[in-house]
RNA sequence: GCUGGCGUAGCUCAAUGGUAGAGCAGCUGAUUUGUAAUCAGCAGGUUGCGGGUUCGAGUCCCAUCGCCAGCUCCA
């Protein structure tokens, strides 16, 4: 007899030799229609596992994150029996379930189209129809590097080579077999909806000195609808693709003869970064931040001194020969705020100093690495260095906590995932630092009441650091912002401050950005409100269209008072009809759109329609400055 | 950088190895128009750049630059 414990605690008695397959089918057909395994004692299996002893059973079910995982790596098995069906010579690799998906690598000569993707559907399903069983079995170990080594399966050898303990988990379904630990579904009939999504290059073991091998991606859903709604997101990204945005609103581009990674911001884009900057120097004047400017240029000592010429030499454009001494454009501005700061004998009566500086950087960007605005070869850091006495570190990143917070909402972000990243192997700085700096940007993350996650052995080798990613309107994350704890740069460039005692102290310094790079958040912010900016960041803000050309000289006027009160307004006076100007300055996303006819005229009114398609009632100029004037800055928030 | 794919008019896309084309945008004219496209005409190209194969190359081959997906990297 084994006793069976469900959820909530009741008990049942089966049969030696059931499987949960058949327990859960015994409780409640409705669970077994949905449960793709069970969790037995805490531990994930297949429904087919035999059931030993006492056990307490917990269905997984397939719309749950752990039934999709399931899910998806069953679906890449099939993939991989369907590729080896199609194909000779094939070894494989490694096929997990991934967010969103699966995939597969594979060792192969013949190189995947997109025309192989849609045979290899086909023929999983084939598979799929076929609904063969998901098996798995233990072997020795020796026996199952046996058996790979006669498959030709060096892959799968390698792996097992890695692995200790005596037996290894093989799983079947029809004539293939694969190492995996399982759990699967119980067979492959049970995979209802997948998609194969790409194919790519991929390094085995994800180093760049082995071998590339090919990369088949896909995703598989619960139901066919989630897996339209999945794709349809997809789709809803490409529409919102800032690259995709940019030449449409004639935000920015860039072009071959200047080269790649380097960015034209057109004066659209131009208006949005202005408005950007604008707001981000405002609010560290108030923020008790010091603006600084400094060159793009510099000797090459200045990094060797810091260390990056040794650590970043392959992504630093080379030098330039200035009179025999080796200039670079800078890859980063910490080294020049050091020297401002050293220029003066500073006090700790002086401390915290902050210097912030939209600090135009340039680096060389591997070319398959570059992507839009997002990844690119020179951009503009919103950047700030803090230096502080030991005691002020705790205070400081609270405050650049809630000051980064404060600026992402702004913006109209408000949602985070935050991480916490700790010292890695390769550090410099004492470990009584290292804890001390973990512990201040712990508390100050606590503090917040933010949830977050630590990232082990992810800091950087000068210090531990806080990542924001910001997350976009469709659920996307986005590396924007840093705060970063920096042990290495005071010591090297001997940065000291006068502490209570008339000693020289060495200063803890802190590197911040808030949105990371302004051509990155830019590209995040188009993407966020797939190009359609609140009205405060609008390039346009509102745009006068006129009925007949008999209204041409009051629509003037109209654009002059618009203008003289600080609103960024254009005027359509073009001899073509209303429906037609409505309908570009809707394609341009203009918040704003000004019908002046005959009747607005004789009454000295706008009637203003609203990019959304609501029309307002017509309204006088004063009325409507108000109005837009309500909506021409960010969303009021409360500073922590 | 690596693997694969793609570069045709400003944009989106056509064109078996056989005369490079359409829509939109642009320009000119007509039209004076009321909430997402008025009509007509005109112009627009060394098919990314450079080689090669061929009687003939947008199409096939090589090289190069750029873009796209992914890998690697991202101070």
């Amino acid at each position: 007899m084994i006793k069976v414990i469900f959820p909530g605690g009741d008990e049942k008695d089966f049969n030696e030799g059931s499987t949960f397959f058949e327990v859960l089918k015994d409780r409640d057909k409705g669970i077994l229609k949905k449960a793709v395994a069970v969790k037995a004692n805490g531990e994930l299996k297949d429904l087919r596992s035999l059931l030993q002893g006492t056990v307490s059973v917990e269905p997984v079910f397939i719309d749950s994150p752990e039934g999709l995982e399931i899910l998806r790596h069953s679906a890449s098995h099939v993939m991989a029996q369907a590729v080896k069906a199609l194909y000779v010579n094939v070894k494989l690799a490694i096929g997990p379930a991934i967010s969103d998906g699966f995939y597969y690598d594979f060792d192969t000569e013949h190189s995947f189209v997109p025309e192989d993707l849609e045979k290899i559907e086909a023929k999983m399903r084939e598979i799929i129809k076929a609904d063969y069983p998901f098996a798995g079995t233990q072997l020795p170990t020796k026996d199952g590097v046996e058996m790979f080594r006669q498959m030709g399966e060096i892959y799968k050898e390698e792996i097992i080579g890695g692995l200790d303990g005596e037996t290894i988990s093989i799983y079947r379904q029809g004539d293939f077999a694969d190492l995996c630990r399982g759990p699967h579904l119980p067979s492959t009939g049970w995979i209802k909806a997948f998609k194969l999504t790409g194919t790519a290059g991929a390094y085995w073991r994800g180093d760049e000195k082995n071998k590339m091998l090919q990369r088949v991606y896909g995703t598989a859903f619960a139901t066919k609808e989630d897996l339209k709604a999945h794709l349809d997101r997809l789709e809803e990204a490409k529409r919102r693709d800032h690259r995709k945005l940019g030449r449409e609103l004639d935000l920015f581009t860039t072009s071959e003869d200047i080269g790649s990674g380097l960015v034209l911001w057109h004066p659209n884009g131009a208006t949005v970064r202005m408005v950007i900057e604008d707001f981000w120097k405002a609010e560290h004047v108030k923020g008790a931040y010091s603006l600084v400017y400094t060159p793009h240029i510099a000797n090459v000592g200045l990094w060797k001194t810091s260390g990056h010429w040794d650590f970043y030499k392959e992504s630093l454009f080379s030098p330039m020969d200035v009179e025999g001494q080796e200039y670079i454009v800078k890859p980063m501005n910490c080294p020049f705020h050091i020297q401002i700061y050293k220029t003066q004998l500073k006090s700790y009566r002086d401390l915290p100093v902050r210097y912030a500086e939209l600090g135009t950087v340039y680096r060389y960007e591997r070319s398959g690495a570059l992507h839009g605005l997002l990844r690119v070869r020179g951009f503009t850091q919103d950047d700030a260095h803090i230096f502080m006495t030991p005691d002020q570190l705790e205070g400081e990143i609270k405050g650049v906590l809630n000051f980064t917070l404060y600026i992402l909402q702004s913006f109209g972000f408000n949602e985070f995932d935050i991480y916490l990243s700790t010292r890695p192997e390769k550090f410099v700085g004492s470990l009584d630092n290292w804890a001390k700096a973990e512990g201040a940007l712990k508390s100050a993350l606590d503090a917040s009441g933010l949830p977050y996650s630590i990232d082990p052995g992810e800091g950087v080798f000068y210090g531990p650091k806080i990542d924001i990613k910001i997350k976009d309107v469709i659920g996307r994350s986005w590396q924007c912002s840093t705060i970063q704890v920096d042990f290495n740069l005071p010591e090297r460039f001997d940065v000291t401050y006068r502490d209570e005692r008339g000693q020289d102290s060495r200063p803890i310094m802190i590197h911040r950005a808030l949105m990371g790079s302004l051509e990155r958040f830019f590209g995040c912010l188009v993407e966020h409100y797939a190009g359609a900016f609140p009205t405060w960041l609008a390039p346009v803000q509102a745009v006068i269209l006129t009925v007949t050309d008999r209204n041409n000289e009051y629509a003037a006027s109209v654009l002059d008072r618009l203008r003289s009160s600080g609103i960024r307004a254009e005027l359509d006076s073009r001899n073509e009809k209303l429906g037609y100007k409505i309908r570009e300055a809707q394609l341009k996303k203009i918040p704003y759109q000004l019908v002046v006819g005959d009747s607005e005229q004789a009454e000295g009114k706008v009637a203003p329609r609203k990019r959304g398609g609501e029309s307002l009632p017509p309204m006088s100029m004063e009325d409507f400055i108000a109005h837009i004037q309500a909506e021409n800055k960010p969303a009021v928030l409360n500073r922590g």
